[in-house]
DNA sequence: TTGAAAGCGATACCAG
DNA sequence: CTGGTATCGCTTTCAA
C-alpha cells in the first residue's frame, strides 16, 4: 500500500527533486560531494518545505549518536553550572552534544539516567563522584562507552577519574584553620551518606584534627543537605554552644554563607569571634561581607579535561587517564588567628 | 552474509531463546502480553546478558521520541533549578524524558538547539521568554511540536506562554517603593537586548516613574549581565552618584544581592539609608541580612504547569493554553518609608 | 500467545 | 558525480 505519506523525508525530497535519496543525504552530509547546480536545486526544496533530518534515523544509520552524557547531582549549585560550561564549550568544538541530567543526589535516579544514556548510545558519560553501583560501571564498560568520574579521584585505575582531591583540599583548609591556633573547630557539610565528596572532605577533617590530637567532638559537626537555609540553623546551632568552635570549615561556599549570616544575624563577627572556610571559591564569595576565604575548586579546568578525555575516547579510541587538578586555599577575610580575637 | 556480530540485539536474543524477535520485544513492552514461561526464559537472557535495548531504534520505530525539551537561558541562576525540577518531576509521571540544554543568553545558541530538538523528534519544547525570530516557531508548527513560552507572557495567541507577567510584578515592586515615599529609585536589571524579561520589568519601571510624574534619570539605571560582581559595580556606582537613590529595585535577586554586599562594603545602610527591592525570591534572600523584600516568583508551579501543558498536548493533542501566574510582593527588611531614613 | 514481515528515515557502500 | 540497495534495531500490524 503506497500512502502519500506528508512527511517530508529524504525520500520524498529525492523523489521531488528527481534525484535519488542517496544524493538528498550528500547534500546534508559532504554537499562538496554534489554537483552545485542539484545541491542548489534540492537545498531550494529543503528551505522551501523547512525539511528537518531525522536526527534519530541519521545517527541510527551511522552508529554514532554524537551524544556526551552529564550526570551531576543537583543542578542549582552554580559551581556545576560553571562546570557544565565548559564541558559544553570543549564538546561543542568537537561537534558533540551534551545531554545534561540532574540526579538530584539519589542513586535510583543516577542508574535510570544512566541506563537511559546507554539506550541513546551515548558516546560518553561524565559522572559526578566516584561512589555508586559497581554494577553500572560494568554496564558501561559493556557496552564500550567511555566514561570518567569527576568531582573524585578514584581508587580503581579501571575507573578513570578527572578531579581534584577532596582530601587533600579539606586538609589544606582544616589545617590552616589550625595553624592560625584555633583548636575548637566546627565542619558543616554535605550529607555523607549520598554524597561521598562531602565524606571526603569530613574525613580529611578528622584525619587533621587527630594528628594534631585535638578530640573529633561530634557536636561539632553537622551534615546538612546543600540548602542554605539548613546549614543557617545548623551554624546558629554551633555558635549557640556552650563551648562555641572559634573556627569554622564549611564543605561548600553555600554552606559557609549559611553560616555567615547566622552569625551576622547573632551578632557574632566574623572574623574576630568565628572564622569560616568555604569550598568551591562561587563568585558570591568575593562580593559578601567579609569575603569569604575557600578553597578554590577547579571546576571549569576539569570540565574541560572531562570533555577533551571523552572526545579522544570516542573519536581517537584513547583510553581515559586519570587526572588529579590542583585546588588552591585562598584567604580572604573571613578568618585570622585565634590569639587576636579580642578586639 | 551472515556476519556473526556480537552485538546484542533483539533478534540475536530471539535466536537465543528461540523465539521471534517480536517476543523479544513484547517482553519489552508489554511483558504481560508475553506467556510467564518465555517471559521468565527471555528476561533471563536479557539479564544474563545486560541487554539494553537500542533507544533510538525504539523511538525511531515507535514514532514517539518521549522527549520534551527545556531551554533556559543559564544554568547558573538557581531559580531556574527550581523551575526544571518542577517540570522534571510532572514529566517523570508521565513518562517522558527532559532535556535541559543551556542557551547562555544566545539567541544564535537558541536556535541550534531548537533545531537539534526538532531533528531529535521531541514531543514539546518549554521556551523561556516570548522574544525570538518567528521563524523558529513557524518551524515548530510546522513540524507539530507543541510549544510554550514560560518567564514571559505572550501577546499572540498563537503562541502560548504559561507565566507570570513582568510588568504586573514589576510595577507592583516599584510603586511600593513609591508608596514608602521615595522618588529617587534606582533600577539594576538584565541586559534588555538579549532578555525580554529585563525588558519588561524596565519598562513596567519607567512607565511607574511617568505615571507618578518622576523623571526618568538613565543615571539611575543599570542594565548588568547576572554575575553578581557586575552588579556590585553598579551598585556602588549608583550610591556613589551625588544625587544617590534612596531605593533601589533589582530585577532579580543576585544582583539584589550584589547591591546589598556593596552597600555594606560602602557602610551605605540598608534599609535605613538605601532600600532595595529584589526579584525571584531565591532562598538565600531569606537569610541574608536584613532578609531581601523581593518578588515570588511562581518557578515551581509554572514549571509544573508548562509540564502538564505539554503532557496534555503530547498525548491528548489538546491544545496548549496560555495561562497567568501570580506573583506576590513579599516585604522584608530591606525596605522602609523614607520618612524615617534619619535613625 | 506467537511469528512473519513490513516499515521507520537516513547512511554508506559499491557500481556505473 | 549519481543511483541502487542493504542495513541499522526495534515496533507493530496481521495472521495463524
Amino acid at each position: 500500500m503506497k500512502k502519500p505519506d506528508k512527511n517530508i523525508t529524504v525520500r520524498w525530497l529525492a523523489r521531488k527533486a528527481n534525484v535519488s535519496v542517496a544524493t538528498v543525504s550528500r547534500v546534508l552530509r559532504q554537499p562538496e560531494a554534489v554537483a552545485p547546480q542539484t545541491r542548489e536545486r534540492i537545498l531550494g526544496l529543503i528551505e522551501k518545505h523547512q525539511f528537518v533530518p531525522d536526527g534519530r534515523a541519521a545517527t541510527f544509520s551511522s552508529r554514532r549518536s554524537g551524544l556526551v552524557g552529564l550526570i551531576v547531582p543537583t543542578i542549582s549549585n552554580s559551581i556545576y553550572a560553571e562546570f557544565t560550561e565548559a564541558i559544553q564549550n570543549r564538546l561543542q568544538e568537537a561537534g558533540l552534544d551534551l545531554l545534561i541530567a540532574n540526579a538530584n543526589y539519589s542513586s535510583e535516579i543516577e542508574s535510570v539516567i544512566i541506563r537511559r544514556l546507554i539506550e541513546s548510545r551515548a558516546e560518553g558519560v561524565i559522572l559526578t563522584g566516584y561512589k555508586r553501583d559497581p554494577a553500572l560501571y560494568q554496564l558501561l564498560r559493556h557496552y564500550k562507552i567511555p566514561f570518567v568520574v569527576t568531582w573524585s579521584t578514584s581508587p580503581k585505575r579501571t575507573v578513570p577519574a578527572i578531579s581534584f582531591d577532596n582530601r587533600a583540599a579539606a586538609t589544606e583548609a582544616t589545617e590552616m584553620l589550625i595553624k592560625l591556633g584555633h583548636r575548637r573547630i566546627g565542619l558543616i557539610c554535605g550529607v555523607t551518606s549520598i554524597n561521598d565528596r562531602a565524606a571526603q572532605r569530613l574525613q580529611a577533617y578528622r584525619d587533621v584534627l587527630s594528628r594534631n590530637k585535638i578530640p573529633f567532638d561530634p557536636d561539632l559537626v553537622a551534615e546538612r543537605p546543600f540548602e542554605i537555609e539548613a546549614s543557617n540553623v545548623a551554624a546558629t546551632r554551633l555558635v549557640s554552644l556552650a563551648k562555641p568552635p572559634t573556627a569554622l570549615f564549611c564543605a561548600n561556599d553555600i554552606q559557609a554563607l549559611g553560616a555567615l549570616f547566622a552569625c551576622q544575624r547573632l551578632k557574632i563577627r566574623v572574623p574576630q569571634d568565628l572564622s569560616i572556610i568555604g569550598f568551591d571559591d562561587l563568585p558570591i564569595t568575593r562580593v559578601v561581607n567579609p569575603p569569604l576565604s575557600t578553597v578554590h575548586v577547579p571546576a571549569r579546568r576539569m570540565g574541560y579535561a572531562a570533555a577533551e578525555a571523552l572526545i579522544n575516547a570516542a573519536r581517537k579510541n584513547l583510553p581515559v587517564r586519570s587526572e588529579t587538578i590542583s585546588t588552591e586555599l585562598i584567604m580572604r577575610e573571613s578568618t585570622r588567628p585565634i590569639r587576636s580575637r579580642t578586639p
